[in-house]
DNA sequence: TTTT
DNA sequence: TTTT
């Protein structure tokens, strides 16, 4: 009835952007979000890595300004999408449907490689290949997830 | 740095409230929030269930107060917890860490059980079905997934 | 750059609804938020007095659906707005453009009066009085705000 | 009953720390919010002024850290306060009383004068020395609003 | 699995 | 009345 996530921290990763059998931009990408009162002795598990996902102009705009590293503002609602793995389990992942991305520094700051899509020299497996150990909840043992044109928010 | 979630919607289950080993109130349960734009051909698929953790004295409030098919407004944080299922692999959970719930509806509305923790019989009623297909994420193959101290959140 | 209000609470007065110059619907309400810890002690100043703006669709939907007394959530944004008054100061009035309204009552509750956009005589019921005592900040002296199409927010 | 504000923007001055009779740290600043679809042809009124209160420990880490023209996240909830002028009218004032507020820029950015609190040479009657004029929302006729223990949030 |  |  009423859905409303904010978040700010910093990206994990450069934004990936594809399209969907329709044509329709999207653009994902994962957001570190330091948890308040992370005590400072276990420096472990202070951060929660939050799944983004952009749709259409936004999406555009998100991977042609926001690189790894960057501090940004998001403002979207939570959706729980599923799928079946290959192990023939149903498996949900969390995502937040972003309509609102702020870019908190300027292009000056963050990853160094300005306006490189693809980062060379990131190989081509990329930073997020898709091998097992991975676990990106958007990969699923090395297959991309199919995003369909069904998962248009709007 | 900064993670904040506002929710409406309306329990599919009634709260479950357990302890931890070190006398901590936890109470879990999962909240049916309708879908902006849910088109009216295609029923499904029109609500997003999200499963949100209280602790403490809001624990004990919300265990006494709500019950499935009440209607609640939760305000608290994006979390994600990982376990290890009984294949060997990470399982990532997103849940809401409330510090604010609203009751939005007298006792008189919901479910009829005033105050039966668990609900015998489940009735038939049941809006959100609570049989085993219903994947709960809480539940691991109905497992309880156990809470340890260590995820205090404060 | 990022501006983001989630209210909820009761309405004050019936919704009042008006069309700009250009024929843009508008629609006014006041929200009632009840403050947390409203010590039981001390009754008064136990809520926020909280002016709502609703445009165009939303601003009809509004206008039909809510009634004085009804419980009602709203998100948007604030705004501060200023006009001078009739002893030639500035006044500054601070109102909450809604983008999102969620009707937490089904129409049996609140005003009893369905239907009745004037409610006349304004009945004795009045939770919230609607006295010129009352000091809505809508209101400069008895005299409405006057509402140009300059106001418009999108 | 809800009531939560999450605005970004930057600081149109310093930091004014005070403190209440009763000792209690107060801290008041203005918040520069950026309105989306601020069209560029007319390039006035592109923003909301909001005035930000915070108290305690927080009020003390915002005077120490924030100034003017610095970015801040600031996280709370609408208060409308009120009080009489010299003119025998009620004056609203509607603030946001916050309880998180996120510095998005080193201490390198923004306002040059680092650390000195006072800012010599900025005059005794400083940037919002009270003139008639100025018409913060804080000061009224030049006379500061006292704040009394009796604000206190919480 | 990860950001500063 | 204002910030970049």
């Amino acid at each position: 009835m009423l859905n409303r996530v904010i978040l700010i921290g910093r990206l994990t990763r450069d934004p990936e952007l594809r399209y969907t059998p329709a044509g329709v931009a999207v653009t994902q990408f994962t957001l570190a979000v330091d948890r308040p009162f992370a005590n400072s002795q276990t420096k472990e598990r202070e951060a929660d890595f939050i799944n983004i996902v952009t749709w259409r102009q936004l999406a555009e705009t998100c991977a042609n300004y926001l690189r790894k590293g960057r501090l940004a503002a998001v403002e979207g609602r939570m959706q729980v999408r599923n799928y079946d793995n290959n192990e023939g389990r149903k498996v949900y992942v969390t995502e937040v449907i972003a309509d609102n991305v702020r870019f908190l520094e300027s292009s000056g700051s963050g990853n160094r490689e300005e306006g490189t899509g693809t980062s060379p020299g990131n190989g081509g497996g990329a930073r997020y290949g898709g091998s097992r150990e991975q676990q990106d909840p958007f990969i699923d043992d090395g297959k991309p997830i199919d995003i369909s044109d069904d998962d248009l928010p709007f």
